[in-house]
DNA sequence: ACTTCATTGCAACTCCGAGTTGCGTTATGC
DNA sequence: GCATAACGCAACTCGGAGTTGCAATGAAGT
């Protein structure tokens, strides 16, 4: 088995320019007028060298996208459920201005949400986030913030659908206020006891 | 000026079923491997007669799904928010279950997202139903069974937002539970006062 | 029924991006 | 320095987006 590529060299320089340059491509045209000449060509590559690398089009999309994807999120843990949550949904609207954000945006919510891979890409990532943020609501019940019983899947994603729906759909600026907003609604919502487990 | 469109005769029909075509497309396709030949054949009609009443690929989508779009809410008044809350996000829900609703969704939020028409839209159609469900919120506010302050559009924002994340994003069932959820969210929050103009 | 004009059907284009192939060239590891 | 794997390059095939000129057909008005 010597035909494991290596981890560095001139291959990882290589799919490191071709995976930046997709995703640059993809904020720049979007997923409909991507072409995988112009990301060659805007990583210094040649055209068949992607090829090389990647089945397809939807395969080297699918690889850059998911690269970038490991970002970890933060575990606030300031010593009040309020000020958590606000950093927490403070974190997920940032991330979403960043340049690599757009283009992960773009192939994920937009174009390519028809590939089996990058819904199930879409969710696992949604799940691994929110699975890594509980710890925040379950400190919150312990501390007695929260009604026990409170779910704390439940809660963040009532947090993180307020964002979205703004970045998705409405198209009003996701900044501090609306991560504020939505974090204030979460709480509330927890509060009265409507993020329970049954 | 007798070069006016009939609106009714042989060009309606063919409108119609172009226009059925291209949603029935969008839907087995995705917009990706959507393709106007297609759509042709499955209308019965040529290509060249597609291409002559539409400029392009873009503009039979943007139009077909801008047809469809004139599809109204209700407004439920049953006598008690809650009740209201839950007919409202329960016809959101079901709206994306239908054939039509679902080429819709592919064509708003994946494939077409970056067309500024598409967009737009998409916007206009979120605004217009938020304002006439609104009337649901601001009985309810004279009723006095929410705050006095409570924001209709934000209510009604948190409503649609949880049904929205899971139609998008989590990718779980979007269903009568889950729209009874929402309701359920969207209420604590305005009687918690998070929902408040100021 | 006959004429007329817009509309549609049809075939043969051009253009462009996806994806492939064979071969020459360069870099990397030993 | 030399063998080998990776890259550059040009020339393909294939399919879908649009276009064009012409023939056929539909829906009026008389």
């Amino acid at each position: 088995m010597k035909s494991d590529r290596p981890v560095v060299g001139r291959g990882a320089k290589v799919r490191a320019a071709v995976h930046a340059a997709t995703l640059a491509e993809l904020v720049d045209k979007g997923y409909a007028a991507f072409s995988v000449d112009a990301v060659a060509q805007r990583a210094g590559v040649h055209k068949t060298t992607v090829y090389r690398r990647w089945k397809d089009r939807e395969s080297l999309i699918v690889d850059a996208v998911a690269e970038h994807m490991a970002m970890d999120i933060p575990d606030p843990d300031t010593g009040t459920v309020e000020a958590d949550l606000r950093a927490l949904a403070r974190s997920l609207a940032h991330s979403f201005t960043t340049p690599a954000g757009q283009a992960i945006l773009a192939a994920m919510f937009t174009g390519a949400a028809h590939l089996p891979e990058i819904a199930e890409a879409r969710r696992h990532v949604f799940h691994d986030r929110l699975r890594r943020a509980e710890p925040v609501v379950t400190r919150a019940v312990a501390r007695g913030e929260l009604p026990a019983g409170t779910d704390p899947a439940e809660l963040l994603k009532t947090l993180a659908a307020r964002i979205y729906l703004d970045l998705l759909i409405t198209g009003d600026p996701v900044d501090e206020a609306l991560a504020d907003k939505a974090a204030r609604i979460a709480l509330a919502a927890a509060h009265a006891g409507a993020l329970g487990h049954a």
